[in-house]
DNA sequence: ACTCATTCTGTTAGCGCTAACACGAGAGGC
DNA sequence: GCCTCTCGTGTTAGCGCTAACAGAATGAGT
């Protein structure tokens, strides 16, 4: 080991009142310098109102002279505790995700919390690797986007019984807590929209069923709206890569031409939705009049595009938010209280529908 | 310690031969089964090169049988490396961070480390504080947005002597590594590409100075490219919230209202420009026949605005993967060689130019 | 004065893993 | 046959912190 050798090379002084400017100051430098024990140092930095007040002022002064910064390794080990919680979502670089993650930390911070985070790219594989990763780290919590899992997922955290929270669906059966809206009703609200703004055939793109459930959902519930309203079976076109604005836009126009009767497209994301909006322009349908464009997400973009995009607002912000107060409650408290809860959506009326 | 109620709960059949289906398993676990030391488990899991092929077959079905996990808190405390790097970046909402932390922890992942993020919101305060908590955490590495930090920052680091990046702009005196692009360069070609296509009086929408260094050197840049060309200092507005596209559109606007004879405006990042976008056509002037309109960041959406954005691409993901190889290469190598490295950028040009 | 509760601090005994070194067995050189 | 060298494995000794309990000191109630 290093630091034997490091310690042999310094053999006469080792380690005398004031730490080195080098060697990592430790607690118990602390605690020479404070005039207390170690464990009072320690029961100063977690709970400062079990120490007196004069001890924890020299404690202080003590931290502050040495730059002491406690080793979250060491807390970690002895107390089976780490202060972390890992988050997985399918990407970042959907920006409603991103929302739902910067929610997250923004509460957990301030209570003491680090964010470990993975994305997934939608697959339950590296769900379940991810998964594995942050266990062997031992995160004090983990939240999982979506509801549907890899077995190996679910024996892992069987096993290791942490607090979870699964957000952005919703389920019968959660694995432990769960935050989120449901999908399929977001779907057919989508269709009732349309059906009172007088669009009877609709078009949906989306990612397909295997790829991606929470949009398999949302079509799901645009069927049922068309069957509620007595109109077709909407028409489907997919992407593979649901951000991908060049794939979209070609999708859409291949639904457009294949049908022409489309009035309506309902899009399982506003970067596709966005596509949608440029594929309705090559085509020569102008947007709302000629054909309506629904997206979902509301992401920043929807609002200025030209026609700007009627969308689903889903509170991402807010999901963050909630989850994050969920764990700390769970974490903190004695009371084994479990969350469930739909935050539901709302239909950002604008000009493209 | 909870630990010692529960073994003394459990106190007549101490970890016997396999583990409880219960409680966590450990190396010597393993070890047991395998019928080897837990030295030799250890090694068989970080080097497995070490150990006769035999015994880590065997050690490795022991593994697999038990469910083992290793312990990263236990681990790391003993090896002093926890495998984790940790990332500041201003803001996720923003996908061209988005982007490079998905590029680092591509790569970084499949190497066995795991990321933990921050937000700072642009604050070099709170990027402060998050150093601080991470550098409690002992990450084995940091990569932090820009180049400009609160002096408590470069001191914990200086103490520390961690490996860092910097990421996203170019200094002289970097505190370690360096990976990123010439903000002042991106500004002036700007300037240029704006000379070339006629255009002579230009407006500049960004965040003030103080709030944020990066788009202040742009402009610098942008300036810089005005007097090359003989044309009059750029007129500014400024937004404090750079991705609000409310305040961006009201500020060009203003601009455009104070200013009637601008006739192209160089927005600090794409979800400006596309608030510009709108502005323009609330003002009534064509774009670009009438304003030009050039972004920043090659955001998702800038292609598919109407008309499309021309704008700067930063290579973000490009960014990540050469942090993380730079770090990865620092964090395995003796070879203690320094990346810096100027990854440049790209001018797209589309319609709004 | 004597108990009893309360507040504060110290002692003890690890948490689960790994660095460094020790050591035995087998291979190869002379 | 003896010496080295390498390879595979075991032994030892912590890493820096904290749970649990013990004990001292104080104040309150009787």
């Amino acid at each position: 080991m290093s630091r034997h050798t490091a310690a042999s090379a310094n053999a006469g002084a080792p380690r005398t009142g004031l730490a080195d400017s080098d060697e990592p100051v430790r607690l118990v430098e602390v605690a020479r310098l404070a005039g207390v024990s170690s464990m009072t140092v320690s029961r100063a930095l977690r709970r400062p109102e079990q120490v007196a007040p004069g001890t924890l002022r020299a404690i202080r002064a003590a931290v502050t002279q040495l730059g002491y910064l406690p080793n979250g390794s060491a807390s970690a080990l002895a107390s089976s505790r780490t202060r972390v919680v890992a988050a997985i979502v399918p990407t970042l670089m959907n920006s409603v995700y991103a929302s739902t993650v910067h929610g997250l930390a923004q509460v957990l911070r301030p209570a003491g919390y680090e964010l470990m985070l993975g994305d997934s790219g939608y697959d339950p594989a590296i769900e379940a690797a991810l998964v594995r990763s942050f266990l062997g780290r031992r995160v004090d919590a983990l939240v999982l986007t979506g509801v549907e899992h890899d077995p190996a997922t679910l024996a892992l955290l069987r096993r290791h019984r942490l607090p979870v929270v699964e957000i952005w669906d919703l389920a019968e059966r959660p694995i432990d807590m769960l935050i989120g809206f449901s999908n399929v009703a977001a779907g057919r609200e989508a269709g009732r929209f349309l059906t009172a703004r007088g669009r009877r055939r609709w078009g949906f793109v989306g990612t397909p069923q295997g790829l991606e459930k929470r949009s398999a959902k949302r079509l799901r519930g645009l069927r049922q709206a068309a069957r509620e309203a007595g109109a077709a079976e909407p028409v489907t076109a997919y992407v593979t890569d649901g951000m991908s604005a060049a794939e979209g836009r070609q999708a859409v126009i291949d639904l457009l031409d294949r049908h022409p009767d489309v009035d309506a497209v309902f899009c399982a994301n506003d970067a596709l939705a966005t596509a949608a909006l440029r594929a309705a322009a090559d085509a020569g349908r102008a947007v709302p009049s000629n054909l309506a464009v629904l997206g979902f997400g509301d992401f920043d973009v929807a609002a200025h595009t030209s026609p700007a995009l009627s969308t689903i607002r889903i509170p991402g912000r807010d999901i963050g938010h909630a989850t994050a107060r969920a764990l700390l409650a769970r974490l903190s408290g004695p009371t084994p209280d479990t969350v469930r809860s739909d935050l539901g959506f709302e239909i950002v009326s604008r000009e493209s529908v």
